[in-house]
DNA sequence: ACGACAATCTTGTCAATGTCAAGATGACCT
DNA sequence: AGGTCATCTTGACATTGACAAGATTGTCGT
């Protein structure tokens, strides 16, 4: 009695994927226990996802896009901020997303799945790191870090900013440096990273 | 006529694995793969790892023991600095080894790999956290952010720079951001890191 | 209403892989 | 020489991703 036309398998899919790797890692996830666990057989998947592979970028490209509507929504609600106090939001925000979304956040931050990545993820990580060149560029006008180049200053903020999620998502190193976050922590984190000589008086 | 006592075989099982990271990837890593590429029958290298995981979590245990062998070497050069530059040193350092060893970097930073890291790892993570903690709390003494506690600058510290490095080493991120390094852009990248108010001079 | 068509799902199959068990081989020691 | 132990081989098994071919269902034109 196999029920056909199952409706949105591939919505369920990615979220039976995500919640896999939230409990077992990338390594844990696999298509056939996705499709056991919806009831499908086990080559339904691949109907909606060519491979692995494919399934795995899928879920980073939603994530980006995610990512960036949370960091524009959170700017949407303190428009009273100047192009540096936005920057500091933006990496505030994306912490705590990371945090709030281990799953998807491991996903992107490994490599071996951004290597068969293809052009939906290209497009949807451009926009994200758009809209962080975009504040820096703004911030830049506002002196800050007037003697680094905009690249450079893009290569620190979101490196910065995905480092430190990455310590706080990594139990193991996240142990070694044996650190526990509270709330405000993520405002002190941003502020640590664009910190600048104007804003932090001694 | 197969050749018994191949002599070394651990090592370069190890070697070998990390050659075919290089190349594919973590996931491109096959245990079969390395034995066949050795010369040695498939089930020869389970004498020397008994896992998959177990190879790659000695990888891991050894990368970290090189990059803090090889931080500490490069403080070691520079005699007459301060804490705070020392701190500097430590991260332009280790950022440029992980993109001179970026297989050993990728499986590191690899949540799924650490997943089942056991004490070995745990104790070589903890040698290379406490050089870089002890180096904040010096910095501390020098004023090195006084408003920070220790435990969210050393989260901060490494995280960043880990960060930035794995920027750096992922093609997907790496194109994205749009950015070629120079020599000289590690130490700029290092003292956007440690940047403190006393030392920027407006 | 009805039949083609496309989308979706199933069943069957294959090669690759990690892991384990049992036996073979060779070095070293006494 | 003989025994002992680490090392390696052979053989086997379950899991997995991927593919091919067929079955089922919804849709759309007529």
């Amino acid at each position: 009695m196999a029920k056909y036309h199952h409706g949105n398998l591939r919505r369920e899919v990615l979220n039976c994927a995500i919640a896999m790797i939230t409990e077992h890692g990338v390594e844990g996830l696999s298509l056939r226990k996705v499709a056991k666990e919806l009831g499908v057989s086990h080559a339904a998947p691949s109907h909606h996802f060519k491979s692995k592979s494919d399934l795995l970028a899928e879920i980073i490209r939603e994530s980006y896009e995610m990512l960036t509507s949370t960091i524009l929504a959170a700017i949407a609600d303190h428009d009273e901020t100047t192009a540096t106090q936005r920057l500091r939001i933006m990496g505030s925000t994306s912490m705590r997303w990371a945090v709030a979304n281990k799953a998807r956040f491991s996903v992107m931050m490994n490599p071996d799945v951004s290597r068969f990545a293809e052009e939906a993820v290209h497009k949807a990580l451009a926009e994200f790191v758009g809209v962080v060149a975009d504040a820096i560029g703004e911030a830049k006008g506002e002196g800050f870090y007037p003697d680094t180049s905009n690249a450079i200053l893009l290569l620190y903020a979101i490196g910065a900013a995905n480092g430190i999620a990455t310590v706080l998502t990594d139990d193991l190193v996240k142990t070694a440096v044996g650190v526990d976050i509270g709330e405000n922590d993520y405002d002190a984190l941003a502020s640590l990273i664009v910190d600048t000589r104007d804003e932090r008086p001694r």
